[in-house]
DNA sequence: CCTGCTCCGTGCGTCACCGTACATACTTTC
DNA sequence: GAAAGTATGTACGGTGACGCACGGAGCAGG
C-alpha cells in the first residue's frame, strides 16, 4: 500500500457512502481523508488487531474473511465502492474480527480511527449511512452463512463471481482459484473442479487468473438464490 | 402469544438493553412498550415479512434462523435478555431476512415498529445501544458462518448448548433434538448421534428434551473456539 | 534456452454428513 | 390401560468435499 500523490484530489463521487453524505457533512470529513493505493493481497487487518484506520474504497475491492484455526477462511463480506471497511469502530468494537484482504488493487480513502469515531459522534448523516450499511453487511453475512452450509460449491462459486462482477461493474477480472478457495472456504482443487464445470457449460472462461463472464443469465441460473437475496438486501 | 395482564408493570431491569438506557430516555419509551408472553415455537416473523413489531425479551429466548429453500435452516443469532429483536427496522430495512422463532417461552416487551423508528430517530442513547448491539449480532453471524463451515457437529452442538446456558443463566433447559437440528442446520439423527457422544463423555445428560449440563469445563473443551470468540465479542 | 514461478488439472483413499426408513420408549389422554 | 403423540435410537447406501501428492502448462528473466 502506498500514499497517492497529494496533488490528486479525492473523488467524492466514486464511493457511494461518501457520495450519500450531504455536502456540508462531507466537507467536514474531507480534510481527514487520505487517498491511498492498496495492492492485491495487502492485509489491512487481521482478527484481534486493533483497527487503526477505516477505508472507503473507490475502485478497489476488499474481502472480509472469517478465520478459523489453521488456514481455513471464509469470506463473510465484500467491500467495494458501495461500502466501507471498519464501520465497526464507530459502533463500539475497535478490535477486528475478520481478516481484511485486498482482492482488487485500487484507490481508497483512509481515515484515522480515532478521528473517525469523533466525527461519527457528531454527524447524524454519517450515522444514518453507517447504520444502514452495517445492516447490509449483516444481511450479507447471514446469507453467506446459510449458503455455505447448504449449497454445493458450484452454485456458491457462481454466486461469488456474480457478486464480484456487480462490485467491479465489469465482466472481466483477475482472481485465481487459490484466492477463490480461501473466499469459499474450500480446497483449491475444489474450485478448479467447479470452475471447469462452469466453463464447460460456456458460462465463463478463465486462464491463469483471468476470469471472464460470458453468460450472466446462465451464471445466475447456475447460482443459488442467495445471490439475488443479498443483492436485493443491498438495494432495498 | 398473549398479552400479559395490564396490571403487571414492565420490569425494566431484566432486559439489558432497556436497562442500559438513561432513566429519562427509558421513561419516554415505557408507555409504548407492551408486555407479552411468547410461547415455544411461536414464529414472530418469517423472511420477507414486514416487521410490524420489535421485541425486548425478558426471560424468553428467540432464535434467528436463516432459511434456505425447503426446510433447511441455520441459526444465525440468538436473542435473549441481553438484546432485542428487530433492530434492523430502525436502520433502514423493514423487511425480515430471517425467521424469528421462540426457543424458550417467557415475557418480552413489544413495541410497534413505526413508533420505534420515530423514537429511535430522536433518542441518541437508544441509537448508541442499538448500534452496539447490531455490531454484536454481526459478530455472532460471522462466527456462526465460519463455525458451520469448518467445525464438526459435535463441537458445534457443544457451542450451541453453552450459548443457550449463558443466555438463560441456567444449566438445565428444554430443547429437543429436532429443534437443535434446525438451529444447527443438520438432520435430527445427526444431533442424536452428537448428543449421545457428549452424554457418554459425561458432559451432559438429556431425556425427552430436558437437557442438563453436567460439566461446563468439559463442554467448553469439546466445543470449538467459536464459543469464546462470540462471548468475548458480546462482552467487549 | 533453461530455470523458476505461478497457476491449473488429476487421482485416490477417507470422512462427515445426507436422505430415508424403521424401531423403540416414554407420556399424555380419555 | 389402550391409543395416540412425542422424543429418541439404529441402520444403510450415497455424496460432496477433504487431504495429499504429483503432473503439467503458461509466463518471466537471466
Amino acid at each position: 500500500m502506498s500514499v497517492a500523490s497529494a496533488f490528486k484530489p479525492v473523488d467524492t463521487t466514486t464511493n457511494q457512502l461518501l457520495a450519500a453524505l450531504p455536502p456540508a457533512d462531507l466537507a467536514r470529513l474531507l480534510p481527514m481523508l487520505e487517498l491511498v493505493q492498496v495492492e492485491v493481497g495487502d492485509v489491512l487487518f487481521e482478527p484481534r488487531d486493533p483497527i487503526r484506520a477505516i477505508y472507503f474504497p473507490h475502485d478497489s475491492l476488499i474481502s472480509l474473511l472469517g478465520v478459523a484455526e489453521g488456514r481455513m477462511t471464509l469470506e463473510v463480506g465484500l467491500v467495494g465502492r458501495e461500502g466501507m471497511l471498519g464501520a465497526t469502530v464507530a459502533l463500539g468494537h475497535d478490535v477486528a474480527q475478520v481478516r481484511a484482504v485486498v482482492q482488487r488493487a485500487g484507490a481508497a480513502s483512509r481515515m484515522d480511527s480515532t478521528r473517525f469515531r469523533a466525527e461519527f459522534a457528531n454527524n447524524p448523516a454519517l450515522q444514518r449511512v453507517l447504520y444502514r450499511y452495517t445492516d447490509t453487511l449483516l444481511a450479507q453475512a447471514i446469507q453467506i452463512a446459510v449458503c455455505s452450509r447448504f449449497h454445493v460449491l458450484e452454485a456458491r462459486l457462481a454466486r461469488s463471481l456474480l457478486v464480484t462482477r456487480d462490485r467491479l461493474q465489469s465482466d472481466k477480472f483477475h482472481l485465481t482459484h487459490e484466492f477463490l478457495a480461501h473466499a469459499l472456504g474450500v480446497r483449491r482443487v475444489g474450485v478448479t473442479k467447479a470452475a471447469s464445470a462452469l466453463q464447460q457449460q460456456g458460462l465463463i472462461i478463465y486462464s491463469r487468473g483471468n476470469i471472464e463472464i460470458l453468460d450472466v443469465e446462465g451464471l445466475v441460473a447456475a447460482s443459488c438464490k442467495c445471490y439475488e437475496i443479498v443483492k436485493d438486501a443491498g438495494e432495498a
